[in-house]
DNA sequence: GTCTATACGCCGATAGAC
DNA sequence: GTCTATCGGCGTATAGAC
């Protein structure tokens, strides 16, 4: 029967976008209730309608990132270039969904929130894994930190507009510097 | 005249202390002037004496990472195993008073305090030149970028408690990537 | 499903006693 | 220099109308 699969309300999907909007843009402590409803255009009953309390709206942005990271680790898997360069290269904020949800969470991580660091930690397991089988456990090392270390400094500058044409020659350096690495 | 130079009050160093360990431990969002007193043994308004607002106290953090940045990057320059080698050993959070710090100004900088970036960007920047003179300027990016990543992951497990034995063994993979690089 | 109104606590800051 | 008392504002959450 056409139209009886659940459809996400619109409303509920535009007040999560509008939390992860905020909290990438203005960090968890001004992505207020107020400030998500607003953004998300309805009123702050109705996100709580939604949304019972802000911990379910952090909950729906760690699974939406599960989501995502789990295609990304597939892709990562099978890139032909190799997982080590594919992994630098996505460490280029590209403002991708994965990106988005990766910030987002990030912003959590930074304010103790504990289920947002373990899903973290969680997922860099997983990049770690696919990196030493390309390039070998120790170099592994290496490459992770130099993809985490472009990650968090374009963190940094206000999102993908922030200097992006010096960012992208550095991640050609990393990439030349995994190449040399490899050899 | 013995006892006529400034000295600093016992209470107002101990506030700032308490502040910057709040910040490393909680995040800037729950180091609320009440817990920096509670943890200070002072009421807030004893605090409030000495820092008349919390940009005051903000101001205090940021000043106090000047100086000791200042202290390292001349250590850094006069490394005998070169800059790129003492900058990723440094790199690994030891609980320094530079590390405390820097770790406080970063989760100021993490929820978006312009002038906390604006530093931060400025010592970044210190460490690129110097990494530049030691291995060229293409290859100080991987290595700065590798030191960021290795220093980011360690704030979020939850200081230098955390993790050491096997962040001790990342740091020494890092060097022998940093000496391939060289070669 | 979405709104308004409101309760309630916490945070930053002021006033003023000691 | 350090304290207590208190205020205004904001952030989360609840109650209940529509």
């Amino acid at each position: 029967m056409i139209g009886t699969m659940a459809r996400k309300p619109v409303a509920r999907e535009a007040v999560l976008d509008a939390f992860e909007s905020l909290l990438i843009e203005v960090g968890e402590r001004a992505a207020t209730l107020d400030a998500v409803a607003g953004r998300a255009g309805v009123s702050k009953g109705g996100l709580l309608y939604h949304f019972p309390n802000k911990e379910a709206l952090i909950s729906a942005v760690l699974h939406r990132l599960d989501e995502l990271a789990r295609e990304d680790l597939a892709l990562m898997a099978a890139a032909p270039e190799g997982a080590a360069v594919y992994f630098i290269r996505s460490s280029l904020w590209s403002d991708t969904p994965m990106d988005r949800a990766f910030v987002a969470a990030t912003r959590l991580a930074e304010v103790a929130h504990e289920e947002a660091r373990r899903r973290f930690a969680n997922i860099q397991q997983q990049w770690l894994d696919l990196l030493a089988a390309d390039v070998g456990p120790d170099m592994a090392k290496a490459v992770r930190y130099m993809g985490d270390g472009l990650y968090f400094n374009a963190m940094w500058e206000g999102g993908p507009a922030g200097a992006t044409v010096e960012r992208r020659a550095d991640v050609e350096s990393l990439v030349a510097a995994v190449e040399r690495l490899r050899g």
